[in-house]
DNA sequence: CGTGGGCTTGATAGTCCTCAAGTCGGGTGG
DNA sequence: CCACCCGACTTGAGGACTATCAAGCCCACG
């Protein structure tokens, strides 16, 4: 997501390595001292948990996305970052920041730009949540990770991997697990897309698009 | 919003000033030419529109506050803009980033933040409305909206001008006018709420509080 | 081989939507 | 000044979608 040139100051400022299991968190709500970290393998996820106990994802973190930075701009962090699959990231000093906003402008304007770009997709998503039924919420998903894979490169045609659980979907759309599986069989029944294996294969890409309301490119 | 040193800087880029009607288009999804204005008075909201034809609202935007951050980040602008009320504001120029991230440190900070704390925002609205039923969701937005204006100080306790109509709280918090209308009568009737001539009356702070998923403070 | 977690499925119930009719108030034109 | 009209609000009845709860299944793992 930060393109080539900010690599090597980025690099010069990583602190060292973590790996992680799938399931683990990497920052808690509330916490102060808050972490930075850039994503070299695996996935995670940001979510928040509700008063009445129950937990919204509120976006995916790939590969060469940076995790922290809403949290390390606004001094408090307000949401809580899990691994989702076997997870490799590197921690950044947070000092970056004075670094990148007093003598690096580009790279200035382009962490903005990254804290930009995930705040257009939660937008994306919460209209999705208030607008869509469960259909149109799972094929919006779909085609979302579907594209953020695609954008990386060496995707193979209408298959890609899929990493995440009944309860993640049911956590990030809004709907319960159960619910999320009767949708999906509807969906496979249709022939429209099936998940097998933590592999999506779109079977129907025009009619997938169209559930999820995106422009078929 | 932003703080006093900013502002001028702030005030030396701006353009033009612009008044308008409740219920008129600033911004449009999908203009390339993107505005930025500061409101001086008055409120706006931002909002999307899904591929069925529904509307979701984003977020309002209060006097003090930045219209078209993400929009001039990102280069292209993912939603759209509208007045709540009379409003007044000031056109900024564009330019504004170019100075701001190579001259002014601080200022750049201040614009990131800004976009941060939007995001925030969004984050939390999409948590309520993922997780919670009709009333919690109602009272998480009086209580946001309340404590945002209070905030800015000089505000009666537990009463606030709310100039949204019922179906700007439906397309917000993704229900129906209706059903809000049936949500704003148990709040009445229950006397923890009431909104009455555009204004809102808290009546019971700590039961909407508790309602809304907030501490009291 | 037992155990636990995730997945699957059914029956039932609740929340919220849809649609439609009726009310109210403010603005406009005669 | 009054009649009219339109938009916003209100309320009811019925139905759709999704949640809840519970049970059974399967597989990975200890």
């Amino acid at each position: 997501m930060l393109g080539d040139s900010a690599g090597s100051l980025v690099d010069s400022l990583t602190l060292r390595s973590i790996a992680l299991p799938p399931n683990r968190v990497l920052v808690s709500e509330g916490e102060v001292g808050v972490g930075l970290f850039r994503i070299a393998r695996g996935w995670a996820y940001r979510y928040r948990t509700s008063a009445n106990g129950c937990r919204q994802i509120i976006d995916f973190l790939l590969p060469g996305e940076i995790i922290g930075l809403q949290a390390a701009l606004l001094g408090a962090i307000e949401h809580s970052v899990r691994s989702l699959t076997t997870l490799s990231a590197s921690a950044l000093d947070a000092k970056l920041f004075g670094v990148a906003f007093r003598s690096e402008p580009d790279l200035a304007v382009r962490l903005a730009r990254h804290v930009a770009a995930e705040a257009s997709r939660v937008d994306e998503l919460l209209t999705v949540i208030g607008c869509c039924d469960a259909v149109e919420r799972l094929a919006f998903l779909m085609i979302s990770l579907y594209r953020r894979q695609s954008g990386r490169g060496k995707i193979d045609p209408l298959d890609c991997p899929f990493p995440l659980r009944r309860q993640h979907m049911a956590d990030a759309l809004g709907l319960t697990g159960a619910h999320i599986n009767r949708t999906l069989n509807r969906l496979r029944a249709d022939d429209i897309a099936v998940i097998h294996d933590h592999h999506l294969s779109i079977r129907d890409f025009p009619r997938l698009a169209a559930l999820a309301g995106t422009a078929v490119p």
